[in-house]
DNA sequence: GCCAACGTTGGC
DNA sequence: GCCAACGTTGGC
């Protein structure tokens, strides 16, 4: 089992609107980048931990913890010309992007703010993406040292 | 709202 | 294949 980060803007798309989900599970559709797609295409798997993370707020951090409920499949919005992230170079044969679906698993008890998660300054964190600067990814890979050093803060 | 950082596009 | 222009992300 892996662990992974996931980035979600809570005006949009936050924990609570997860947690709010039939089955408390939703699509992770609209992903256009490619080491997202790789990521969500090749790697994760059912059973994999992910922590929900708050961006573009008041206060970035980690707010909960999902689990990919579905392994990587041809993301249909890409297709639909009336869709938002429709992607004309997508072909059905052969598409383009992926996602997963995520399962609401809980809220934590407090938010893991980045601030604080930048200020810490533990070993454990060394080459984490999300406290190197200019990060951009919306996905990211969570090793298993870490997973537990940022739970120890909760 | 600003702006740095980054990814993508497209001309050449 | 280079690189400038552009669009987006996301912290602050």
């Amino acid at each position: 089992m892996a662990y992974w980060l996931m980035k979600s803007e809570p005006d949009v798309f936050g924990i609570d609107h997860l947690a709010a989900r039939p089955e408390q599970t939703e699509p992770w559709d609209g992903v256009r980048n490619y080491q997202a797609r790789n990521m969500m295409r090749d790697e994760m798997k059912p059973g994999d931990q992910v922590f929900f993370y708050h961006s573009n707020c008041a206060e970035p951090g980690i707010v909960g913890i999902a689990e990919v409920a579905r392994e990587g499949c041809p993301d249909h919005t890409a297709f639909d010309p009336d869709a938002k992230y429709f992607d004309p170079k997508s072909d059905p044969d052969n598409p383009r992007w992926y996602m997963v679906d995520v399962r609401y698993v809980r809220h934590l008890k407090r938010t893991i703010t980045l601030a604080e998660l930048k200020a810490c300054d533990a070993a454990a964190l060394d080459g984490f993406p999300l406290v190197r600067r200019g990060n951009r990814l919306s996905i990211m890979p969570v090793t298993p040292r870490q997973w537990e050093f940022i739970l120890g803060l909760e």
